[in-house]
DNA sequence: CTATATCCGACCGTGATTGTCCGAGTTTAT
DNA sequence: ATAAACTCGGACAATCACGGTCGGATATAG
């Protein structure tokens, strides 16, 4: 549960690996989908999206592909998932939208809402940046808390 | 996207309906369905989750129903959530299982672990109790930020 | 002009989620 | 003792989102 979608995953490595890349060079769908074992297709569904969602830039043609719109360190998690899955809600009823059963008897919205507000801020401060200079801290000390249990 | 599941909202309006009544007196699931709009039936099957998972005892017979095993203040949201749908991964692949076919290429997992961690603390921190308080301060200042868009 | 690339919409199979039904065991009240 | 009200547990059907696929249109490089 709460698990974001594999569309989303593929997103994120897409998007990391442009970010490495850097630079003014495009690169192709096939080429990220082959170096992660993704199908070609799908990938391409993926990154339509993000250019949709004015995250990427496409070049048709051959030697076309996708390129960062702008600057690794201004695109969060948050927007690039947001792009894919649309906005993220915890439930059914949002802030404007809520068309939920039991909208009138239910008691648990504010409550959700606050947290809903705590995880939006920790998906919408990392960036993609971020995620991708993290490899090299791969044994950093994160805590891992007690809070896995089971 | 990362919603959370139906019957983990009906769990949740059920357990703080249940701190609100707090006391030794114990409460059918068909008391709590009927308030709630929920079908009676499915309101039992998650109430009898939450006694597996511990967060409730069953009395049987007439006059029977369902209370907390402890004090409101000491159940978490991510007590109840997990123990209706399981524990809680962003990522297909957790600490100790990676059943994902890309494992190998995988290159956000870190990255995603981390931010997993803070969802985690989000849901840890948060009590029953405080969701059932939380009613009167319905008006409280939440600052809704701008990460809606959209 | 041709080959290669992105682009875009429509389509389908599968698995999870929601909700329903029925039977069995238990306790209380009459 | 009998009936009623409740919890327990599994099995089952319907729905729907998700992952993945296919075909065609379009634009670019050579």
């Amino acid at each position: 549960m709460l698990r974001l979608s594999k569309k989303a995953d593929y997103a994120l490595m897409a998007m990391k690996h442009l970010a490495e890349k850097g630079g003014a060079s495009s690169t192709s769908a096939r080429e990220i989908a082959e170096q992660y074992d993704i199908p070609i297709e799908l990938m391409a569904k993926v990154l339509q999206r993000l250019v949709r969602a004015g995250l990427l830039v496409s070049t048709q043609g051959t030697r076309g592909g996708y390129m960062l719109s702008r600057a690794s360190e201004a695109i969060s998690l948050a927007a690039v998932i947001e792009a894919i899955d649309g906005p993220f809600t915890v439930t059914a009823c949002s802030t404007e939208k809520h068309d939920c059963e039991q909208y009138g008897k239910c008691s648990i919205r504010f409550p959700l809402w606050r947290i809903r507000e705590r995880i939006a801020a920790a998906l919408g401060t990392v960036t993609i940046a971020e995620m991708a200079a993290e490899q090299v801290a791969v044994a950093a000390p994160v805590a891992h808390a007690a809070v896995v249990r089971r």
